[in-house]
DNA sequence: TATGATATCCTTTTT
DNA sequence: GGATATCATA
């Protein structure tokens, strides 16, 4: 029968979705129709008689597996088969491997109701093992530790096997942390003492599980007959070997990914998985979906002229039969300042220009701090935005205490769950006290919370426990009513009555703050969520897709918080609204108008991407998927100089701009000659702020008029800003009339006149290293020139590093000594 | 033990 | 610059 899952689609689309028995391999250029193309695949299977419940599909990102399994229900004919499609296993992998794991932890001996434990208390548990071991936290960064042991859970490497890699142990005596292996050792035994696994936890854990027990592998592998992942180049070892291993069985593997969009090795993402995917299924079909649908053919083609300049890339070119569509603009600013004002002046007239909805237009940067600069421009024209940013609502102290005692009730033996709301609000037991109580744990080898539960009902004749049980009576009260009240109550009282009868509610309800009302607001958020959360469950219920026993659980829903992030927040108060964000949570949208902001070096490449190719070429990625998030037009803008951490510094654009084709740019200024590098009388003498430089050479006006600004006076830099980007922003943002367009000021001219350097040299100069040096780099030790390779404008080096294997540097950037 | 003052990190990106 | 952590003091 001629399905109308077919409708529509291109002949490489068709081909993809129809043969979906065997290892495939769909290759999506951006905007090729990726998620289609999965959605229909998967909708198709179920049409042919597949049964959903064999089905597993697996995303990165909540939002992701939302929108496919909404696309996918609209898409089956019947009512019938559109709540089948609720049984397909459609999550992230995280979301999907704590489903195993709950129901297999018995089996690796953690509790059915383990913890997750976020960043954050990974951090606060290494900080107590460190501290514990009497090792200074100079030497022993948290957050250093943290991700080195989080690459070595991504690669598979428990502790056991990490303390007894040599190899490991001579990198980190290198680094001079010899106790690594160690720390990583105590660290998941704590884990597992307090029932806790941490993000990485998840996906180890499944492995060691479907290594370690045969009988449960078996049971999935027969369960999931096909297996489908989508953004397959940002897979880690971790991932990619437990889809490996549940696909052994059928071998029915389908992964869509985009070599060019590979964005995250720093979460141990790695290219080289979606590469040898034919290697490991050697009977792979292939599918390359190079159409792009999405933007105009400038957009696409400049892409491409882009990532061409990365050297290792699968073999593909996307085109777009759209039309040819308008150049994609560069502007330059002055500061930082003035470029948010260039930015949102120049989207607001796009917007109003076009008769379009602000949703259309989104800001991307690099990092979440250049985000301020924009808020502020936004905030003070009227127009509404909305800003996605990382965790922030569980950073949150408040919010973060109430799941502290959530985390408590649901698991007694959370030690950093105890530790954090024993004292919080204040009820007078100190580090002293929490210190003895973690002692007296110790010695019975019990957690915390047992400890003190225990204590309370004893009379014991030792003067220092009698004290602790005069401190922490109430609390362990208060937590024993609060455990019963949990059984009897529903998701939302629950909450709420952990929030008043802990205090935390009186607590900020008696300061009259700014921040206590942010705080009220944010606990009332969080118990609606729980509110939400369980009229979601009793609609499943209702529904039949859900068993009438399985009524919302605590624990479900701290699940699901946990897993959750701001990115997967519901809109609230209206879609209209220009959207901010980084360019990496931009991945898999987009916009009608584009803004990348801050396209200079060391920003964006960062700074530390810099020096290394392969860093390098993951930043060029980023920057790839930046520019094709764009429909329709794509502006790019970069600034002189910006604010960073409290001084200004110079910047020069980014090397991505001059590596646009220029037959698609449209720039104020010449995009190759500002790549040079920059005119030694502006930098800085020394004690000499970036201020005190531009006040040096441009003195006279600085001096003259410092009034008419609202600005301190004491603060040369307000002072210095204001003077900037206010040009704009005087007229009402109610008038309707075209504003100007912000014009660089009289100041800003001359500056540019004069810091421009008069000569044009060229660049090109013989390579300052030789073949066989050796060299001394300060964060990989000691290695040698294998090979030296002429780039553009310097060269590239083939290092072997003793302790770090062969890096790819480059010679100018790399910060060398030779020996 | 609680508070305010000082030091220090930060700035890559996130499930 | 700003947030958070740690320290010194009452």
């Amino acid at each position: 029968m001629a399905s109308n899952i077919l409708e529509g689609l291109n002949e490489a689309q068709r081909e993809a979705v129809v043969n979906f028995d065997g290892p495939s391999l769909i290759i999506a250029g951006a905007g090729s129709g990726k998620t289609r193309v999965l959605t229909s695949r998967i909708a198709y299977m179920i049409e042919q008689g597949v049964d959903p419940k064999q089905i597993l599909a697996m995303t990165f990102t909540n939002k992701a597996a939302t929108e496919m399994r909404e696309r996918i229900q609209s898409m089956v004919p019947n009512k019938l088969s559109a709540s089948k499609a609720r049984e397909i296993w459609m999550g992230t992998f995280h979301s999907i491997f704590l489903r195993i794991l709950r129901n297999c932890a018995h089996i690796l001996e953690y509790p059915s109701n383990f913890t997750i434990y976020d960043t954050n208390d990974t951090k606060n548990l290494i900080k107590t093992i460190i501290k514990e071991r009497g090792l200074s936290e100079d030497k022993y960064k948290p957050g250093y530790i943290a991700s080195r042991i989080s690459v070595a859970k991504n690669s598979l490497v428990t502790p056991g096997a990490y303390i007894s890699n040599t190899a490991l142990a001579t990198e980190d005596r290198h680094r001079k942390m010899p106790e690594l292996g160690n720390i990583y050792v105590e660290y998941c035994r704590r884990c597992k003492q307090n029932g806790a696994m941490d993000f990485d936890d998840l996906l180890l854990q499944t492995n060691v599980l479907l290594r370690d027990a045969p009988e449960v592998l078996a049971r999935y592998q027969d369960r999931f007959k096909y297996i489908l992942v989508d953004e397959y180049q940002d897979t880690n070892v971790a991932q990619y070997t437990i889809v490996r291993r549940l696909s052994l069985l059928h071998n029915n593997v389908c992964v869509v990914g985009d070599d060019a969009q590979s964005i995250y090795s720093f979460r141990g993402a790695n290219v080289e998985l979606i590469l040898s995917f034919q290697r490991d299924y050697p009977d792979a079909k292939v599918y390359k979906l190079e159409q792009n649908y999405r933007s105009t053919q400038t957009i696409v083609e400049a892409a491409n002229s882009v990532i061409e300049h990365n050297s290792r890339r699968m073999k593909k070119r996307c085109f777009s039969a759209g039309e040819r569509g308008d150049k994609i603009r560069i502007f330059k600013a002055y500061t930082d300042r003035e470029e948010a004002d260039m930015v949102v002046g120049d989207l607001r007239d796009r917007v109003r220009e076009g008769g379009d909805e602000w949703s259309e237009a989104a800001i991307l940067y690099r990092t979440n701090n250049q985000s301020q600069a924009l808020e502020d421009v936004l905030r003070r024209k009227g127009i509404p935005y909305r800003i996605y940013k990382g965790n922030s609502f569980y950073d949150h102290k408040e919010v973060r205490d109430m799941l502290g005692y959530i985390r408590l009730i649901i698991n007694p033996r959370d030690d950093e769950a105890f530790k954090r709301i024993i004292n919080t609000p204040a009820r007078g037991i100190g580090d002293t006290t929490v210190e003895r109580i973690a002692q007296i744990a110790k010695a019975r080898g019990c957690s915390m919370w047992d400890a003190v539960d225990t204590l309370v009902d004893a009379t014991p004749a030792d003067a220092v426990e009698r004290a602790i049980i005069r401190k922490v009576t109430d609390f362990v009260a208060l937590i024993r009513s609060l455990s019963l009240s949990r059984e009897v109550v529903g998701l939302y009282d629950f909450g709420m009555e952990v929030a008043s009868r802990s205090g935390l509610l009186t607590f900020y309800r008696t300061q009259n703050t700014p921040e206590a009302t942010s705080a009220l607001d944010n606990i009332e958020e969080l118990l609606n969520s729980l509110q939400l959360f369980n009229e979601q469950c009793e609609a499943e219920i209702r529904a039949g897709e859900r068993e009438q026993f399985e009524k919302a659980t605590i624990e479900e829903w701290l699940g699901s918080i946990m897993l959750a992030t701001d990115m997967d927040a519901t809109e609230e108060d209206g879609n209209n609204k220009v959207t901010l964000m980084t360019v990496h949570s931009a991945k898999g949208l987009e916009y009608k108008y584009i803004y990348i902001v801050g396209c200079e070096e060391n920003l964006f490449p960062s700074q530390q991407a810099m020096e290394q190719m392969e860093e390098l070429e993951e930043e060029r990625r980023l920057f790839y998927v930046a520019l094709t998030r764009a429909k329709q037009l794509a502006t790019l803008s970069c600034a002189e100089m910006r604010f960073k951490w409290g001084n200004m510094e110079f910047s020069r654009p980014s090397r991505f701009l001059s590596e646009i084709d220029p037959q698609y740019v449209e720039a104020d200024f010449d995009v190759r000659r500002e790549q040079r590098p920059r005119n030694n009388d502006l930098t800085p003498r020394e004690g000499e702020s970036a201020i005190d430089v531009l006040r040096r050479r441009f003195d006279v006006r600085y001096q003259q008029k410092p009034a008419a600004q609202k600005s301190q006076p004491t603060d040369g830099g307000a002072g210095f800003r204001s003077r900037f980007g206010e040009h704009s922003s005087q007229s009402s943002h109610h008038t309707p009339k075209p504003q100007p367009k912000p014009q660089p000021t009289v100041n800003t001219a001359n500056m540019r006149r004069i810091e421009r350097p008069a000569s044009g040299i060229t660049t090109t100069s013989p390579c300052a290293f030789a073949e066989g040096e050796r060299v001394e780099h300060p964060r990989f030790g000691r290695g040698t020139i294998l090979r030296i390779e002429p780039m553009a404008t310097d060269h590239k080096l083939v290092i072997d590093f003793a302790d770090f294997g062969e890096k790819t540097l480059i010679a100018r950037l790399a910060k060398l000594t030779k020996l």
